[in-house]
DNA sequence: TCTGGGGTCCTAGGACCC
DNA sequence: TCTGGGGTCCTAGGACCC
C-alpha cells in the first residue's frame, strides 16, 4: 500500500503585520485597535478587525465601524527592519525557506527531523524565537502541500499552529468556502455561486472541463486540483522578481495638474525604479505605464525596448514617450493616478557578456567567455543567450535555444 | 464607501516568421 | 495562384494576492 509522506511543508505568516510593529514600538497602542494608513487601511491590529475593519478598506469608512481606532502612518523602513529580522529566524530554521511577501514565506523542513524533531514542534520552536526575537507574533500552517499548509495558516490565525495530518486533509478542506481556494477572488467566487458553489466540496465534485468552462481553462485546472488537495509545488528557493514598478496616487488633484508638474512625477518613479533596479542587479525591457482615473477605470500602455537596462536615460525616455502618447486620455476621464513598472526582466540563470571587442572577429574570445560562463554557472545557463559587444549594433546569438 | 503601493499570472488578438 | 498550421513576441486588459 501507498504510504503517505508526512507533512513536511510550513507556511509562516505574520499577523496583521505593519499594525504589530506598531503595537510592539508603542506599548500605549497594544490592547487597542490600530489602523496604519490614512486614504486606505493598510493593516488593521486584531482589535479593530474585531469592528469589522478589513485592509484596503476606505480610511473613512473604518473610521465609521470601528471610531476609536487610532490611526497611525505606515513606517516602511521599520517593517522592512522587522522583516529582515523574521526571515533571519526563517533561515536559521531550514535553508529551504520561499518569501511569498513581506510577512509571509514557505518553509520545507523535511530532512530536519533527526536534527530539529518533528515539523510541530519546530514549528512551535519558530513561533517563540519570532516572539522573542523580533516581538511579533505569527502563525504557522502544516501542511503536505503548500497550498493546504497556506489554508492552514489562514485558519489558525491569530497567533496560531495548526497541523493538517495526511489523511485528513479533504475533511478539513471541504467545508471551506470557495473564497478560501488560492487564486478565487471577488468575481471568481461570483460565477461559482451563480453555478450555485459555495464550499471547496462542490468544487470537487466537478470535473475539469465543466470548471473550466465556468471560470477558463487554467483557473479551471487549478480549482480542480486544488479542490482535491493536488498541489506539486515544491518550496524553491532564489525565485527573482519578474518586475519592479513604482506608483503615485494623484487624487482628485491630478485632473489639475500641468504637464511639468506631471513630468516631475514620471522622474520620481523612474528614479526610484531603476535605483531599485540597479541595488538589485537587474535589468529590464518593457516599460509599462499604469494609469487610473477619476471612475477608477484604468488602462495600461507598454513599449518593449532593444535592449534590457537598468540606466535612467532610456528608461525615462521610454516613460515620457508613453505618457505623451496617452497624454489625451487625461483630460478626457480625469488621472488620478500615476505608475511605472519595468518588466522582462532577464530571466534566472540568463546571462549577458559585454565583450570589449569585436566578438564576430575573435571566435577564440568567445570561447573563452562561454567555458568561463560554464564553469561558474553550468551547461545549464547556455541554453540560450545573448553576446553584447561595445558596438551598440553588434549582437549575435550563442546558441540557437 | 472609497479606494495605497507593491507584485503575479492568464487571456486574447495581431504581427511576423517558417 | 492560392493556400495551412505552428510558434514566438508584443500589447492591452483583467483577476488576484499581500
Amino acid at each position: 500500500m501507498f504510504v503517505s509522506a508526512a507533512a513536511t511543508i510550513l507556511h509562516a505568516d505574520l499577523d496583521s503585520f505593519y499594525a504589530s510593529v506598531e503595537q510592539r514600538d508603542d506599548p500605549t497602542l497594544r490592547g487597542r485597535p490600530v489602523i496604519v494608513g490614512g486614504g486606505v487601511v493598510l493593516a488593521a491590529s486584531y482589535e479593530a478587525k474585531a469592528y469589522g475593519v478589513r485592509t484596503a478598506m476606505g480610511g473613512r469608512q473604518a473610521l465609521q465601524l470601528c471610531p476609536s481606532a487610532i490611526v497611525v502612518p505606515p513606517r516602511m523602513s521599520a517593517y522592512s527592519r522587522a522583516s529582515e529580522a523574521v526571515f533571519e529566524v526563517f533561515g536559521d530554521t531550514t535553508p529551504l525557506v520561499e518569501p511569498v511577501s513581506i510577512d509571509e514565506a514557505f518553509l520545507d523542513v523535511s530532512g530536519l527531523r533527526r536534527v530539529s524533531g518533528e515539523p510541530v514542534q519546530i514549528a512551535a520552536g519558530l513561533r517563540e524565537r519570532v516572539r522573542e526575537q523580533v516581538g511579533l507574533p505569527i502563525t504557522v500552517g502544516i501542511a503536505r502541500t503548500k497550498f493546504l499548509a497556506k489554508v492552514a495558516s489562514q485558519e489558525a490565525k491569530p497567533d496560531g499552529l495548526l497541523l493538517v495530518p495526511p489523511g485528513r486533509e479533504l475533511a478539513f478542506l471541504h467545508p471551506l468556502p470557495v473564497r478560501r481556494l488560492w487564486g478565487v477572488g471577488a468575481k471568481t467566487a461570483e460565477k461559482l455561486h451563480a453555478h450555485g458553489i459555495e464550499t471547496v466540496a462542490q468544487v470537487a465534485e466537478l470535473g475539469e472541463t465543466t470548471l473550466s468552462a465556468m471560470v477558463g481553462g487554467a483557473m479551471g485546472r487549478q480549482l480542480y486540483a486544488l479542490s482535491r488537495n493536488i498541489d506539486r509545488r515544491r518550496v524553491v528557493t532564489g525565485a527573482r522578481r519578474r518586475s519592479v514598478g513604482a506608483q503615485h496616487a494623484l487624487g482628485r488633484a491630478g485632473n489639475r495638474m500641468s504637464a511639468a508638474e506631471i513630468d516631475i512625477v514620471v522622474i520620481n518613479l523612474v528614479d526610484r525604479i531603476t535605483r531599485r533596479m540597479r541595488s538589485a542587479d537587474r535589468t529590464g525591457r518593457t516599460v509599462t505605464l499604469r494609469l487610473r482615473f477619476d471612475d477608477f477605470s484604468r488602462a495600461t500602455r507598454s513599449h518593449t525596448m532593444p535592449r534590457a537596462t537598468s540606466a535612467t536615460e532610456p528608461i525615462l525616455a521610454t516613460a515620457r514617450e508613453l505618457i505623451v502618447a496617452a497624454g489625451p486620455m487625461f483630460a478626457e476621464r480625469g488621472l488620478t493616478l500615476i505608475g511605472f513598472a519595468v518588466s522582462n526582466i532577464d530571466r534566472e540563470g540568463a546571462l549577458q557578456l559585454e565583450l570589449p571587442f569585436d566578438a564576430r572577429g575573435d571566435p577564440t574570445a568567445v570561447d573563452l567567455a562561454m567555458d568561463d560562463v560554464r564553469r561558474r554557472y553550468g551547461n545549464a545557463a547556455l541554453t540560450r543567450g545573448v553576446l553584447v559587444g561595445r558596438d551598440p549594433g553588434l549582437e549575435m546569438p550563442m546558441l540557437p535555444d
